[in-house]
DNA sequence: AATCTATATTCCGTTATAGGTATATAAGAC
DNA sequence: GTCTTATATACCTATAACGGAATATAGATT
């Protein structure tokens, strides 16, 4: 059933980070360390696992790995992304990761598809 | 997070089932097992880990435990549960487990909690 | 008491998951 | 070409999950 997929990506607390910081737009690899904290190896294998699973895209640009949500979502996907959406609303974790990418990316439309020229250390 | 125990919950192909027939109302292992088709140990199991995790309550009558939803859901279990069976709506596994509950006990709110005065077998 | 029925639990084997360390790759800069 | 930077992958260990078989428990019946 394709909802256990969705599920699964769904039931990991970094996972989750992540999904949430993605519904506010692409994001390279760099910009995820610093805005949840977490180590390289992490952040890079849980977004493997949101793609392997078709939940996430990846570009390249450069030396960056731009992901974003996948643009065509099954209805059950985006069913669920708004129904965590929802939920985040309310989550002290979840909203200070959103407040560190604003600090973090204040410009992001302007500055390219991550701002990674301004890359994050 | 307490999101992460409840997607936990929801990324088992039968536990999905469990939870989209425990939405009809409460219900005893037995009626389960033939609802489901799936073997007794397999049914109990997953109720086990349901309730571990504040998911669903039992109450015991006589020989049979009856499962039903925890009454009091906090916000985001209540969302997801809702969100769960708005994905139910147009899955064929999900609606023929409901087929097969209705055919089972057609009046469960008239024999009792689940039914079992008329047990499943 | 013995027995039956419904359900739970224990034990076992298999597979999946998560995190860390170290290493590999791919592109850019020089 | 070498070097650096960003990211991915391999490998390892620990833990959790799943399913099945066998057994245990609790209540009902006799």
């Amino acid at each position: 059933m394709d909802l256990v997929k969705i599920y699964s990506c769904l039931c990991d607390r970094t996972r989750l980070r992540l999904l949430n910081v993605l519904a506010q737009g692409p994001l390279c690899v760099c910009h995820f360390q610093a805005v949840l904290g977490e180590p390289q190896v992490k952040i890079s294998k849980h977004l493997a696992y949101l793609r392997a699973r078709g939940l996430v895209v990846v570009e390249r640009s450069g030396n960056w790995m731009i992901y974003e949500l996948t643009p065509k979502p099954s209805r059950e996907l985006r069913a669920n992304l708004a129904c965590l959406q929802d939920c985040a609303r309310e989550n002290p974790v979840f909203q200070r990761d959103l407040a560190r990418l604003k600090k973090l990316a204040p410009k992001l439309a302007e500055s390219g598809p991550c701002g990674c020229a301004t890359p994050a250390k």
